[in-house]
DNA sequence: CTTTACAGTTAGCAATTATTAACTTAAAAT
DNA sequence: ATTTTAAGTTAATAATTGCTAACTGTAAAG
């Protein structure tokens, strides 16, 4: 019944060190309360990982690689242009969903934490991320499905950001429960705009 | 010419703390790093404040009171519903390149730092934001202008949470310069979505 | 001309941090 | 049966934190 009884210790802090950060914040993300929240002594972290950092460094790879696939899911699903973007976007709600908010609060916290090394996965799989959408987006134009107004590149990140909007509004409500309670609506929003036609 | 040096040193340190928790985060945001950015020492702050909290009171109070008031003026232009909510994002996005992007990130790592006093500060904003513009929406539903199927207070925090998306993509992507560079494309894609018609 | 208040300094405190070292213990390997 | 290893402990390190106290200089007030 209780999975988390089996979770190795290493898994333990990973998922603690996560929780901290999303719903505390970096500053609370220390040895001690990681080893608070699983029941051991902050010296008994360094005998699965070398740093704090190195936890981190875990952390982000693992959760980012989640929302990284679910572009490539959608992609592999060979649905019409529009109902792929769609799909992208119902991957990215259900992750969000799995990951409570993670993946964007953790891109968020470490785009400014001064570290390259953090800085630089996460750009990677921003930069990553931002193309393969890109490209969905601009056949879409060449269609005639997409607006020609918009700028592929940017309207990729409206993607991303749409999430984080969500989680936003999530975390300052301090709501409970799914994140995004009606993801149909959100996506029609996008797609269609909040004007009446 | 330098206005700066005009300022009085609480003036700086509000700047210079409100500047560190936006670049770098909370992590940061200590007295030493404040007196370091504005040349005085980490005890010579507390001349002027109380304590590093109530910097951080200070801090919110201002930079929230300029979100809460661009509601505010984008009614008292007595435009129609449609314009008048195009004109709360004008407003917006105004105030956010003013303040270089630091009402949303002050919202999201102080909604999440666990200190109450900040915490309901920054709720009572959002609740009364929230209830502003849920209002105008709403009325914007009964004149068949907005779509009837979003729901008015979900749709009023996708307004600040577009806002904060773009603040990500910014911050993300190392820009400098403006946050968003066309204001009336997101406005646009907000409005009547990105699926050509 | 003296006094006082302001705004800064240096020095220091107790608490907390990341990390290491030395020790314990139980289970696995030999 | 013994040895080794893994995973925990306590105790200690040096650095950093928020903050205070005691001191200094300067400029305005009396």
């Amino acid at each position: 019944m209780i999975v988390e009884e089996e979770l190795s210790t290493r898994e333990k802090i990973i998922l603690a060190g996560a929780q901290i950060i999303v719903e505390e914040g970096l500053r609370k993300f220390t040895a001690k309360n990681i080893g608070n929240k699983i029941g051991i002594t902050d010296a008994a972290i360094y005998k699965h990982f070398s740093s704090l950092d190195s936890i981190i460094v875990e952390i982000i790879n693992r959760y980012i690689s989640k929302c990284s696939q679910s572009v490539d899911r959608a992609i592999a699903m060979n649905l019409s242009t529009e109902e792929t973007l769609k799909q992208v976007m119902r991957e990215h709600i259900s992750v969000l969903e799995e990951t409570k908010g993670a993946v964007p609060i953790l891109c968020f916290e470490f785009s400014r934490s001064g570290n390259k090394k953090f800085f630089e996965i996460l750009h990677s799989f921003v930069d990553s991320y931002k193309s393969k959408l890109s490209k969905i987006l601009e056949k879409g134009q060449q269609e005639g499905v997409i607006r020609k107004d918009v700028n592929p590149s940017e309207t990729a990140m409206l993607f991303v950001g749409l999430i984080q909007a969500k989680v936003f509004a999530y975390v300052m409500e301090r709501r409970t429960g799914p994140i995004i309670a009606n993801p149909e609506e959100l996506i029609s929003e996008l797609f269609y705009g909040i004007i009446a036609r």
